[in-house]
RNA sequence: CGGGGCGUGGCUCAGCCUGGUAGAGCGCUCGGUUCGGGACCGAGAGGUCGGAGGUUCGAAUCCUCUCGCCCCGACCA
């Protein structure tokens, strides 16, 4: 390809408005325009990275059995009314109604149409199972779109979705695609990890996200540095410690004890207390009170506590699922405290009448200071399983820690890490082939439920993954497998005839042999500009054809990651790229994600 | 949703406070000199200053409304 017919404009500025390093790049490439708030053109440059994303994604699916569809992306509201989701899916279902005043939307996901299409296709155990998959369009109107294509509203996605007989099939394609998506990351060649992570509202299923490691991640991950577990801080298991009391002796509730006029922070508590009439208590010995108010399915609410270690933080998420409850949001504050009587920084959990739990952490643990419910005023002496109106027991429901004791193997210590979630394994169930009526008639002529399974895979979220992890200060450093071209040919000097010459004829016997090469023919140019523009791009390698280089009867190859260069003689310049690439895919099979 | 910020040639911005009829750099076009890390000289094209209304002799600038875009959002129960 000529880049003198191609559509690229660089750009030597940041964009005003491009915040990440992905957006900074992809705009500045040339690779994408953005046309309104989450939503981006993908100019050719960009498609040909996603195009060859799409390939890997196919011919790994493919592999297993996977069969990939078109579905619509308007879809009638009588499939999501079915399914109860008109109601339940927030504002980020665009919905509009057609000339008919009929009601439609665009689809952020397609478990509904797929499994009409199932249950109107497959009647029997004998044609299950079935993995189908599409890669197509979504619209998600974000609260907040953000990040370029990282948390755009419209987007890219593999979605596949899978039907089975029975739960033990359905496990099994579960871990048939764990497997699929691990080949898909390696060959991307990126670093990433499957992670475990929590499923929602949507059912008690278990569920992995794929993440792609890279600081500006959106996600925190732990990481055991001993065992396999790995998990979104979200789930991750806390250890649960024996509480570290000393051989004190256990105190009896000591209503409003310790006067804290004006102390609020967790610090300043301890320093307080330490100066009491109580020698040297811990700042570990203060605990902190959350009130939540949950929302259950059906829109009715009600007041929860949490009670936890100081130096600990909550996990809502963790909490949300032991309620089993739809939302889990803070008791605005005014409310809070018209609960309470005191001021923020005061309300503790004793005197509350409401279901109060208690972190697993606290366990046998007493002595310990909290709100009095009385504006400047703290307990001492308070123990959770002794002192609550509404004690609901101990639970793991605190935020795991990087450095933490890793609970499944007792050896290991998390480590954190910050991924991009790129895609996610789930296993359904029967949810929607209940909702929707999705049945087969099993070996005995009984109508049950199918088992789904669904699996999806953010297509143009990977790309802008991929370049958030290869970047350096001159631009993107693309791996090879989603390289848009491999190879940037510069002609330093295409005026010059004999600098031409051999452009021309190293771009015919790269593309012969089957090199996807960008040629730099632009007139006019000086060679620091295409220099510029080649670190920019960032395709794998560089190779320069100069006047000054052809009198010395070399043109040059240049790695853009490691920015070694090796001079060739023209006639060798293309054995040279074949012997780079199989080292750069070498390189990357030994990586193999990991 | 709440809070904050920004909309001025294709891009990045200045001008706005203190109204006087729009600028710079980059990019683009033409001519010339250059030609191994974003060259130089000269000549050009290109903007009803997001939109509407108002104040004024006069509005990019002041006021009101509106649209769009960007950022931040509960160490406290």
């Amino acid at each position: 390809m000529k880049q003198s017919r191609a559509l690229i404009q660089t750009l030597r500025e940041v964009p005003r408005d491009a915040d990440v390093i992905s957006q900074q790049l992809m705009m500045r490439a040339g690779m994408i325009q953005k046309l309104a708030a989450g939503i981006y053109n993908y100019l050719p440059l960009a498609y040909r990275s996603i195009k060859k994303f799409e390939g890997i994604v196919r011919e790994e699916l493919e592999k297993d059995g996977c069969q990939e569809l078109l579905m619509p992306m308007v879809q009638p509201a009588e499939l999501w009314q079915e399914s109860k989701r008109w109601q339940f899916y927030g504002k980020e279902l665009l919905r509009f109604k057609d000339r008919k005043d009929a009601d439609f939307c665009l689809g952020p996901t397609h478990e509904e149409v797929i499994t009409d299409i199932v249950r109107r296709s497959i009647k029997s155990y004998k044609q299950l199972p079935i993995n189908l998959f599409q890669i197509q369009g979504k619209f998600r109107d974000e609260i907040r779109p953000r990040f370029g294509l990282m948390r755009g509203r419209e987007f890219i996605m593999k979605d596949g979705y899978s039907f089975h007989a029975d739960d033990a099939c359905a496990d099994r394609e579960y871990w048939t695609m764990f497997n699929a998506y691990k080949r898909i990351f390696s060959r991307l060649g990126v670093k990433f990890r499957p992670v475990e992570a929590d499923s929602g509202a949507i059912g008690g299923s278990f569920t992995h996200e794929f993440h792609v490691l890279a600081g500006s991640g959106e996600d925190a991950i732990l990481s055991c540095d001993a065992c396999e577990y790995t998990s979104n801080s979200e789930k991750t298991e806390a250890p649960c410690l024996p509480y570290p009391h000393t051989g004190e002796a256990e105190l009896p509730l000591k209503p409003a004890h310790f006067a804290t006029p004006g102390i609020v922070a967790m610090e300043d508590q301890a320093r307080a207390f330490k100066d009491a009439d109580h020698d040297g208590l811990p700042l570990d010995h203060a605990s902190k009170f959350y009130l939540y108010r949950a929302t259950r399915a059906d829109e009715t609410t009600f007041d929860v506590g949490l009670v936890l270690r100081s130096d600990h933080e909550p996990n809502p998420v963790k909490l949300k699922n032991l309620l089993g409850v739809s939302f889990l949001d803070l008791v605005p504050l005014p409310e809070a405290e018209a609960l309470s009587g005191a001021k923020s920084g005061f309300i503790g959990p004793v005197e509350l009448n409401v279901p109060i739990y208690v972190d697993r952490s606290l366990e046998g643990a007493f002595n310990l200071t909290c709100g009095a419910n009385k504006t400047d005023f703290h307990h001492f002496g308070f123990r959770p399983d002794r002192d609550l109106k509404q004690f609901k027991g101990f639970h793991d429901l605190r935020l795991a820690v990087e450095g933490d004791l890793c609970p499944r193997c007792g050896k290991g210590r998390y480590q954190a890490f910050r991924g991009i979630e790129v895609g996610q394994v789930f296993k359904l169930g029967t949810k929607y082939s209940k909702e929707m009526a999705c049945t087969y008639l099993d070996t005995e002529g009984k109508e049950a439920p199918m088992v789904m399974g669904c699996y999806g895979i953010g297509i143009t979220r990977t790309v802008a993954a991929v370049i958030e992890q290869n970047y350096d200060a001159d631009g993107i450093l693309w791996p090879w497998p989603v390289a848009p071209y491999h190879v940037h040919l510069l002609s330093l000097d295409p005026a010059n005839p004999e600098v031409s010459a051999v452009a021309e004829r190293l771009e015919r016997e790269l593309e012969a042999a089957g090199i996807e090469v960008l040629h730099d023919d632009r007139e006019g140019m000086s060679p620091g500009v295409k220099f510029k523009d080649a670190d920019l791009l960032g395709f794998p390698l560089r190779l320069t054809v100069g006047a000054k280089g052809l009198k010395d009867g070399v043109v040059e190859l240049r790695d853009r990651r490691t920015k070694e260069v090796v001079k060739v003689a023209p006639e060798g310049a293309k054995d040279a790229v074949l012997a780079a690439r199989e080292r750069i895919l070498a390189e990357l099979r030994e990586a193999g994600g990991r």
